[in-house]
DNA sequence: CCTTGAAGCTATAGTAGCTGTAGCTCTTAT
DNA sequence: ATAAGAGCTACAGCTACTATAGCTTCAAGG
């Protein structure tokens, strides 16, 4: 039996992140000790290093719910696996290029800038300038 | 003058958004009409497209707020406006280095998986496998 | 048995940066 | 005069936690 505080240890989670786990349903309400506490198993150890280490692949928690219950079910197709993992990908694979195009505007921004007075800064003047904005992107920049 | 909407439809940003920016002392209280209705001149407009501008680079709302106060003032010294820029260029690259590792990890959980049942998903395997874990990262990994 | 300090408990609020909703009022064109 | 569309305030919600306050429990040492 373990307590929340090793569960923290062992996964490198907060003990407050486990907690929250469980209110919203990601981790099983676990058994209590007469006082109160809370005491887990080695089940629950496992679970919440599945859940760390999808959230450190940057998984959101929906599809960590998802995977769980495909990790639950053994009989299952593993298509629907595959295709979280794969969609995971393509985000990754989008906020990187909006990251790249974010990089080389702002190296050209800085690279640019010959110093003085915030008045020819042209850091700033690429800022205020309307005409070299990038396309609209409504998304998180992420 | 300019209705809210206007400035909305101008720059991009959606009228909430506005008037968010205004509550949080990035956008000056404007006029109003005789019925109480916002209206905007066009330096307005300006320091919006500059706050938008800045967003889709990914600064911060407090690194626009010091990047707004130096565009405010023409005098002083561009040096601080740089190493705000520099400082978000490291910001995307550390970003970068951390999507690429992800991006990585990802490719290869899916490659090795040869579909069947979730039982032997090399996906769900990996997530599961507490060993190959990524070095701990306690940052946001977006 | 008693004390003490670490660890746990609940509940609530805060973070960033918006976005959405309800229920109203204003503006403007016809 | 009316009606559509835009604007108003106030507040709740989003993601995924994190932090705080004020209390209780646990485990070890004396």
């Amino acid at each position: 039996m373990h307590t929340i505080g090793t569960l923290a240890r062992r996964t490198g989670a907060k003990v407050q992140t486990i907690r929250y786990y469980e209110q919203i349903g990601l981790m099983p309400e676990p058994g209590r000790s007469a006082g109160g506490q809370r005491r887990y198993g080695d089940a629950d150890l496992d679970r919440l290093a599945f859940i760390r280490h999808s959230r450190q692949l940057g998984f959101p928690l929906d599809a960590i719910r998802e995977l769980l219950d495909l990790s639950d079910h053994p009989d299952r197709d593993c298509g629907a696996a595959d295709s979280i993992a794969r969609r995971q990908l393509r985000e990754v694979e989008n906020r990187m290029a909006r990251l790249e195009a974010l990089k080389r505007e702002l190296q050209r921004m800085i690279g640019e800038c010959r110093g003085g007075t915030t008045s020819d800064c042209r850091v700033l003047e690429v800022l205020r300038d309307h005409s070299e904005c990038l396309a609209d992107n409504h998304d998180d920049v992420g």
